[in-house]
DNA sequence: CGTCAGGTCTCTA
DNA sequence: TAGAGACCTGAC
């Protein structure tokens, strides 16, 4: 069924939409900044732009943006293009990803700027959700671009490589990022040398971009498949944080199996849409504590 | 007050 | 080459 597109009073209203729901898509780890607001729907600021997000009956409204942002942004953003039907379906075979895909059916994993989400994904190790997201607010109020005010909030860009890296460790220490700071310095320096190896290592295969990821200091397995998941267009990526430890252990292989054995396990199992049935199986982890009161 | 969180780095054997 | 410890920060 094609999607029905039309702009009306400063919105896109996309109609005929399968598999998007907003908390499924927002609350399902792979992004930062989307906020939950008072009615159900979410705001986000994201490649410069700021929009709300609300689910009506069976429509989706973005609001405060136009069909233009739509076709060149939020179309791929959201992932639009693909049909997560058939993901579905074809993961459903196996008994678990069945329950757990009823739990987050309206997931989809979003097309996100690869410089963020380097920069957010460091900051994620050994961290608490609440705190990334302080972080990289911080950051961005700080160190990005004035946008807009909407909603009652200033919203602000992610800053660019090229401002991070002429910034000290100190000085992105402020922003609550840690001993991560140093990790945020490195990488800036080397991505705003080298424009175009983001985009490089995002054409590579999936075994090549994560040895090139791991290069960078602060990004490890986890982090790198993170990287490659959500913004890299790789759906074999599977990012092994605790939560997917533990539902892998309880459902799936046997307990103090090393990580890169999950890994191998995932990538035969899943192959290709690994990185779909991980996001299915953190949700449903998340959402049920599955393992939560183990060591 | 300790503990611990969506890991990674560093230092040892 | 694998395994322990350390690590910013702040909420409990």
């Amino acid at each position: 069924m094609k999607l029905k597109i039309t702009e009306e009073n400063n919105s896109v209203i996309i109609e005929n939409i399968k598999d998007f729901v907003p908390k499924h898509i927002f609350d399902c780890g792979q992004c930062f900044r989307w906020n939950e607001e008072e009615d159900g729907s979410y705001t986000g600021t994201a490649y410069k732009k700021t929009i709300n997000v609300k689910k009506e009956g069976e429509k989706i409204i973005l609001f405060n943006t136009n069909i233009d942002d739509f076709k060149n942004i939020w179309y791929d953003y959201f992932d639009l293009k693909k049909d997560y039907t058939n993901i579905k379906n074809e993961l459903s075979k196996d008994n678990v990803l069945e329950g757990a895909i009823k739990f987050g059916q309206g997931i989809r994993i979003l097309n996100q700027d690869e410089w963020e989400i380097l920069i957010s994904f460091i900051i994620s190790a050994n961290n608490r959700i609440p705190m990334i997201k302080r972080a990289i607010e911080k950051l961005s109020e700080k160190y990005g671009v004035f946008l807009e005010e909407y909603r009652g909030k200033k919203r602000y860009s992610f800053p660019t490589a090229g401002t991070l890296s002429k910034l000290s460790e100190e000085e992105i220490r402020t922003c609550s990022t840690g001993f991560r700071a140093k990790y945020i310095l490195s990488a800036s320096k080397i991505v705003s040398e080298n424009e175009k190896l983001l985009y490089d290592i995002k054409n590579l295969c999936l075994k090549d971009a994560r040895e090139e990821l791991i290069k960078f200091s602060g990004v490890g397995p986890k982090v790198a498949d993170c990287i490659m998941l959500f913004s890299m267009n790789k759906s074999g990526a599977f990012p092994i944080d605790v939560w997917v430890k533990r539902v892998m252990e309880h459902f799936y292989v046997s307990e103090g199996i090393k990580l890169n054995e999950i890994q191998n396990y995932a990538a035969d199992k899943f192959g290709d849409l690994a990185g779909y049935a991980q996001q299915y199986l953190f949700y449903y982890a998340r959402e049920l504590g599955i393992g939560r009161n183990k060591k």
